[in-house]
DNA sequence: AAATAGGAGACTG
DNA sequence: CAGTCTCCTATTT
């Protein structure tokens, strides 16, 4: 983790903002929307090197009458380019394409962030003068963390706060809708855009939580500045654990926070402390994080050679260690139970399996098998509600574990890191694909078990495909997503990235969208895809019951 | 310029 | 033969 503290701002807050232009090698966010900080030892260990960053938003009143306080967790960024970063030119149009272009925020990639837009207008901003969203934080990396102010808005004294916990994972695509809800209300009402696209991270709270939130907040913000006691870090993401217990159990109110039997693993891990050692981490001495480099000698870690070597080791020492652990037994698993690292290859057959070896990790109650006679395929594409159907009990647990492995496989074809432990034949890893191979991908993997291998995806449908795509927001939100899940509505942002993603799983290095639209269109007279009522560009509709 | 629409033939399992 | 893939022309946004 390294604080770089942008020196060019005359403003006179200390700054944490990742460096310009950064990708990050890995995808971690998915484990990160599971991590759970509880799970982090007590006494000492509070020196563990985690960093919060508060950066505002400030938004105009008038286009922001009941403002929100939203809260954003991240504690990784996806590796997503700047060119993916597209706000639409309704934005385009307003800030000049310069701004939205190429001076969108590099992913703020390391340490815990939270985020309290929309508090009030810095009238000192530099660029004020460009716009009047100019003051809006994420959108101008100079300025990005030049104010702090208070979450007790004095520019809304009386409004209660309305408070919005996003996931982690799905920090830009829910960004995208999020500055569209909260500084473009006409522009959101015309392209649906109000629907959330992942409810199980998305919820509102009552006003009293609320201010629960919001006083932690402004506790941990208005004392630490850019550092925070790393108690009261814990705090507030267990205060967060609360209010997402609370969601999903449909509670109106805060509940003390229940024992977790999940995350056994991690609890494990993490209990050992021995890491501290390793990495040299010291009490809240965020200064000294610069120099904590990642020594990991494993070969393991060749970084793609297209990605920022520094963003190895900035990755926080924690994350990343409890990252090893998860991928060592996702290895381990696939290797006791002979099934693919990638679940959407998973013969029912392996469903089953996984599905058990699960339930005994967790100590989940059993499962009635004939819910669950579907091929991984399939089970990737379930939502969370899905997953509760079939086990009201173990849903959610089951389903934040296959997502998990869903994002460990799509780490595994990033950096070709998925290598099973003692198996350093690396299949002659030459073949370390180009910088944006952060997708799935079906390459032949020879270090992978053999059973299952030979089928399943080439045969894949497009439809199916694209539900796939749609099913891991948090992988492929920038390029496609749904605008109206219920209805089966959804909208390719990158037609681009899509088509090549289609091309790349069916091994049609040709493939473009132009063909991808034409199959596509092929499924309105077969019933599986339609276009939306008011039809609108990259816009398209699954029939029922494709739609389910 | 990019997306949409759909005809038509080729390819593949 | 189904399901694309490919190429194409015309039209719309």
């Amino acid at each position: 983790m390294v604080l770089n503290r942008n020196t060019n701002s005359d403003e006179t807050m200390p700054q944490t903002v990742p460096s310009a232009g950064f990708t990050p090698p890995c995808d971690y966010s998915n484990f990160a929307d599971t991590f759970d900080l509880s799970l982090l030892p007590g006494g000492d260990t509070s020196t563990l090197s985690l960093t919060t960053t508060l950066y505002t938003n400030s938004p105009p009143p008038m286009t922001c009458p009941k403002p929100k306080i939203s809260t954003t967790f991240y504690s990784d960024s996806p590796s997503i380019k700047n060119n993916d970063l597209d706000l639409g030119p309704d934005f385009q149009k307003l800030l000049g394409p310069e701004l939205t272009k190429t001076q969108y925020p590099a992913s703020p990639v390391e340490g815990i962030y939270l985020e309290v837009p929309s508090i009030k207008i810095n009238p000192n901003s530099p660029t004020g003068s460009l716009s009047p969203y100019s003051t809006h934080s994420l959108l101008s990396p100079n300025e990005q963390y030049s104010t702090f102010p208070s979450p007790n808005s004095d520019l809304y004294p009386n409004s209660p706060p309305e408070v919005s916990l996003y996931s982690p994972n799905s920090y830009y695509s829910d960004y995208q809708q999020y500055v569209k809800k909260e500084f473009f209300p006409a522009y959101v009402k015309e392209e649906n855009y109000l629907s959330c696209s992942n409810p199980v991270n998305y919820t509102s709270l009552s006003t009293s939580q609320s201010r629960d939130l919001v006083d932690l907040l402004g506790n941990v913000i208005i004392k630490e500045e850019t550092t925070v006691n790393f108690d009261s870090i814990l705090q507030s993401f267990q205060i967060n654990d609360n209010l997402l217990d609370t969601y999903k159990s449909g509670e109106s109110q805060i509940v003390p926070q229940k024992p977790k039997n999940d995350h056994q693993l991690l609890r494990e891990v993490l209990r050992d402390t021995s890491f501290q050692k390793k990495f040299n981490i010291k009490p809240f001495d965020f200064g000294l994080m610069d120099n904590i480099k990642m020594e990991v000698p494993d070969d393991r870690d060749i970084i793609n050679p297209c990605s920022d070597e520094l963003s190895r080791e900035n990755i926080d020492p924690v994350l990343n260690l409890a990252i090893e652990q998860m991928r060592k037994d996702v290895n381990n698993t696939c290797a006791v139970l002979c099934i693919s690292p990638d679940p959407s290859q998973w013969t029912s057959a392996n469903v089953l399996s996984w599905l058990q070896w699960t339930t005994n990790q967790f100590g989940l109650s059993n499962l009635i098998a004939d819910q669950w006679n579907i091929s991984g395929s399939s089970l990737v594409t379930l939502s969370e509600e899905d997953f509760t159907r079939r086990a009201p009990q173990s849903g959610s647990i089951l389903y934040a574990q296959l997502e998990i492995w869903k994002a460990a496989f799509s780490e595994d074809d990033l950096g070709a890191q998925w290598l099973p432990e003692n198996n350093s034949s690396n299949a002659s890893s030459g073949d370390v694909s180009e910088d944006e191979d952060e997708e799935m991908s079906t390459d032949v993997d020879t270090t992978k078990p053999t059973t299952s291998r030979s089928t399943g995806s080439s045969h894949i449908h497009l439809w199916q495909f694209l539900k796939e795509l749609l099913a891991s927001p948090q992988i492929h939100g920038s390029c496609i997503r749904w605008i109206d899940r219920a209805k089966g509505i959804f909208k390719i942002e990158d037609s681009v990235k899509v088509a090549r993603l289609w091309g790349k799983r069916k091994n049609r290095p040709a493939m473009n969208y132009d063909k991808l639209s034409r199959s596509i269109r092929q499924y309105y007279k077969k019933g599986i895809m339609k276009k939306t009522e008011r039809s609108q560009r990259l816009v398209y509709q699954f029939c029922h019951p494709y739609n389910l």
